[in-house]
DNA sequence: TCTGGGGTCCTAGGACCC
DNA sequence: TCTGGGGTCCTAGGACCC
């Protein structure tokens, strides 16, 4: 092999609007017409929103409450992520059908590396031959770009928006970019963004003047990747499968809550749902965390390493002994959060000192009442949480 | 207009070891 | 006993993505 790789062929496909996609598919009343997606609560933001919301000024991850100000007639719809979830996984088929080598980047997107191919078909070809396919079997729009990596893919099929398709052959990669706000660069989100726009750098092109050394002296590591992504360069392979590394849930209260019972028993219960979970994938984790945001927003979290487990009567007692660390009397909570974290795959050790036959047999008996009547069928007492009252 | 929930990765400081 | 330097692990916080 010589040390020159070739140039790659990458697609990047993503769904449009997918969650407004999927109702509309449910509900065809729903086409044209203004769409939020996202809870109903005061606290709720905008997880999806049209593109007809979209001409309001209303963008994904906004606060509900103000997104219905900016458009009232607009409709709000919470979200059905069994059925996104389903549609996800009808697009995913299609694609490992056709690619050889593909990557499920989120439940709306996927990467495709093609590289090769094209000298036997032609890639733009394929790859549109492909989207007409996942429109056609399963009615929702799609678009993608095509280039030389997954950077300026992902970037061209933002471009290409809403249904469109778009390649950027590695001759105009430069020229595709330099016109670029640098938001627009995966990565840069608000905060780089608007550092780079006060010091005077709100394009592609003016970040592409700007030296190495000057950019790392400024960012560091930061620094030396945006030089990289100024050039459209990213070796980022196409990773068919990944590990997940962490499992987390938290939950923020219609009202903050000095509860501090109510607050326990729920991190009981996050910490039960997550220890399923693990046992249910097989894995272990070494690592477990508690988080608070109190009513000012302020964010704390306290972790600790401990030894491989899934067990519940150990995961459930460091979580407790870390909210009982973390948590300040008398203070509002807005929301806690449990994570597990540093997983492995493996099965709970078996503890010669305790009976853990009976043990195991116990734990089997109550996961298959979980995955038989949900997760919320059965738990510790001290897990359970009063329903609201209305 | 006060800011969801599920993730990943990076940074920086301190502990600890050789 | 006022003191090095590098490596690694751990913790806390934050930026970013969908």
């Amino acid at each position: 092999m010589s040390g020159v790789s070739p140039i790659r062929s990458i697609v990047h496909m993503d769904l449009d609007t997918f969650f407004v996609s999927v109702e509309r598919l449910k509900d065809s009343r729903l086409n044209g017409l203004p769409l939020l997606i996202g809870g109903t609560g005061d606290r709720a933001v905008v997880s999806s929103c049209s593109y007809e919301a979209r001409t309001f000024g209303i963008r994904s991850g906004m606060p509900m409450r103000m997104a219905r100000r900016m458009c009232p007639q607009a409709i709000t719809i919470s979200g059905d992520f069994e059925a996104y979830s389903q549609y996800s996984g009808m697009v995913s088929e299609i694609v490992a059908e056709s690619s050889p080598l593909y990557e499920k980047a989120s439940i709306d997107e996927f990467y495709i590396d093609m590289t090769g191919m094209d000298r036997y078909f032609g890639c733009y070809k394929w790859a549109g031959e492909l989207r007409q396919r996942i429109i056609h079997e399963t009615g929702l729009p799609i678009s993608f770009g095509l280039s030389v990596n997954k950077l300026v893919s992902k970037v061209a099929t933002g471009e290409a928006k809403p249904n469109g398709q778009l390649q950027i052959p590695f001759t105009n990669v430069q020229q595709f970019l330099e016109p670029m706000p640098v938001f627009k660069i995966p990565m840069i989100g608000p905060k780089l963004g608007r550092t780079l726009t006060y010091m005077g750098v709100p394009s592609v092109g003016k970040l592409r003047q700007i030296p190495k050394p000057v950019l790392e002296r400024a960012f560091g590591k930061t620094g030396i990747m945006l030089f990289r992504k100024a050039r459209g360069e990213d070796d980022a392979p196409v990773t068919p499968h990944h590990e997940a590394k962490s499992m987390s849930t938290e939950r923020t209260f219609q009202t903050d809550t000095m509860d501090v019972k109510m607050l326990r028993s729920l991190v009981t219960r996050m910490a039960e749902q997550l220890a399923f979970r693990l046992r249910d994938d097989h894995k272990l984790c070494a690592c477990v965390a508690v988080k608070i945001r109190y009513a000012n927003f302020e964010t704390v979290s306290k972790q600790l390493r401990i030894p491989y487990s899934a067990r519940d009567e150990e995961l459930i007692p460091l979580v407790l002994r870390l909210f009982e660390q973390l948590y300040q009397k008398r203070v509002r909570v807005r929301l806690v959060g449990v994570k597990f974290s540093q997983l492995v795959s493996g099965r709970p050790q078996l503890n010669m000192f305790q009976d853990m036959h009976r043990q195991a047999d116990l734990y089997d008996a109550l996961d298959a009442i979980k995955h038989k009547y949900g997760k919320e069928s059965i738990g510790k007492a001290s897990g359970w949480v009063p329903p609201k009252s209305p």
